[in-house]
RNA sequence: GUGGGCGUAGCUCAGCUGGUAGAGCAUCGCGUUGUGGUCGCGAGGGCCGCGGGUUCAAGUCCCGUCGCUCACCCCA
């Protein structure tokens, strides 16, 4: 018997379930576009050296080979985020873009990581980005931190707080008091709402970091605002800590102070109660050089982030093309929504109408009041065996299909509601079921 | 990659100190000879994950292995 057991993190949905995604995907495209997003497809594999060479994420690229190739060796890889085929995109193609260039992409990446609920090895990533060519304006930072949280917004999902910080603020500042390796301070300041302070003191001491910096950069972790106030709370923990005489650090400080300011009152301003300004995500610092943000739902926040991203430098070695972007983890947040009813499908099947069958030889009698339902646009389907009428209403009940069709001897016969039991005379070239019951809907429980 | 938990019917699970399998739900049939959902009666369905060991005897104990799951790592 499980001898077939599912591929754990290979999510594969009933009817209903993708119905619930599929709803998703059309909801956060039609937004993007809404927006002024064009979409682009990539092809699903990279030549292995794009995929980050000896990097930890590279440990998780899933590779492929030919079975009847000459060599065992791997060939390519299959992308594990969309930022890296984008990137490697708008490289082939700088001549022919204009930039700023903004662009969505929907599709699946691999990663071949241990399964947990809501982290997948085969998953929907949704990413919008914007790069331009040398200098990629402040306001794209707010534009699409904004066009997501209006994306989360038209989904039936609970409010999302979309929590930002600056990495050139927290460089600034760890550089400043002392810190070299930033990076890993920031990895572990990270881990703050799971191991507490403690846990990080403990981190950051095995890192070499001094106690006084220790402390300062926890307190800075700590500060928090829904507006631009945190800034006073920077400057006085600034100015009340020892700190290494550094200009770049000066400057990164009070460069990163003034765009989270301006960030986060401007999602706001746009999508009232969105946006804050939290100075301790980290989002492990690979390539983000400014804004970075991490998204939870209320009521889910142990899902993690559903809604993530920055700015960085350059999209393309060797300079030129900074951008920002946020990608949607789209089966994070529809396993959750599917696997704890938040949102249901109305039925399993597409069809409004089940078209009963008398007997076998008159089943064409019922197939054609199928084909004139559906000349008009009515989902149906005619049922499978000529069965009591009995069997044939729970066929259509078993699935949620709401209305069964009883063709007769003259005329088109009756149509009945199975709900409400109403059943009445009918023709099949002018009856319509609800607008509600005509398509399968998403609901939000 | 590291550590914990769990693998028994389609699903959820029971099976005490070893004696060669059970319930509920689901499915199918009949009561109800062409209008469902309730109720009653009945039926089908199990290499007890896989391999090995201990034993007269293993779903049960031991070892291994695979899978699922949770946590860590990392992240959507």
């Amino acid at each position: 018997m499980s001898r077939l057991a599912p591929l754990s993190g290979f999510p594969e949905w009933s009817p209903a379930e993708r119905s619930v995604e599929a709803s998703v995907l059309a909801t956060l495209r039609r937004v993007f576009e809404l927006h002024g997003f064009g979409e682009i497809e990539t092809r699903a594999v990279e030549p292995l050296e794009r995929l980050g060479g000896a990097s930890e994420a590279s440990k998780e690229v899933y590779v492929l080979t030919r079975r009847g190739g000459e060599t065992a060796d791997a060939e390519f890889g299959l992308h594990f985020d969309l930022t890296v085929p984008f990137a490697r995109y708008v490289e082939e193609r700088q001549g022919k873009l204009t930039f700023p260039f903004r662009r969505y992409q929907i599709q699946k990446v691999w990663r071949g990581e241990r399964p947990q609920e809501g982290r997948f090895r085969e998953f929907y990533q949704a990413d919008i980005d914007v790069v331009a060519r040398d200098v990629l304006p402040a306001h794209l930072e707010a534009e699409v931190a904004v066009v997501m949280a209006r994306a989360l917004e038209a989904l039936p999902v609970p409010a999302a707080t979309m929590r930002m910080n600056d990495r050139k603020l927290v460089e600034g500042f760890y550089r400043g008091v002392g810190i070299a390796d930033v990076a890993g301070a920031l990895r572990s300041v990270d881990k703050l709402g799971k191991i507490g302070p403690e846990g990080v003191a403990k981190e950051l001491a095995a890192q070499g970091v001094g106690e006084q910096a220790a402390d300062a950069i926890l307190e800075l972790a700590k500060i928090q605002s829904a507006d631009g106030s945190f800034k006073e709370a920077v400057i006085d923990l600034w100015e009340t800590t020892p700190t290494v005489e550094d200009e770049d650090a000066q400057r990164l400080l009070g460069e990163g102070i003034a765009s989270l300011v301006a960030l986060v009152e401007s999602v706001n301003a746009a999508v009232p109660g969105t946006a804050m300004a939290d100075l301790s995500i980290a989002r492990g610092l690979d390539y983000y050089t400014g804004a970075v943000y991490e998204t939870t739902l209320e009521g889910h926040e142990d899902l993690g982030s559903i809604c993530s991203g920055g700015r960085y430098d350059s999209l393309v070695a060797g300079g030129g093309f900074p951008g920002v972007g946020m990608s949607i983890g789209v089966s994070r947040l529809v396993s959750r929504l599917v696997s704890q009813e938040i949102v249901t499908a109305t039925r399993s099947v597409p069809s409004a109408v089940l078209v009963a069958v008398i007997d076998e030889d008159t089943r064409a009698a019922s197939d054609g009041i199928a084909t004139r339902l559906r000349a008009r646009g009515i989902p149906c389907e005619v049922a499978p065996a000529a069965s009591k009428f009995g069997k044939q209403i729970q066929y259509a009940d078993r699935r949620g299909i709401p209305f069964v069709w009883f063709p007769a001897a003259e005329g088109d016969g009756e149509v009945k509601d199975i709900r409400s039991g109403e059943q009445v005379p009918a023709d099949a070239d002018g009856w319509n079921p609800p607008v509600d019951d005509l398509t399968v809907r998403i609901e939000r429980r």
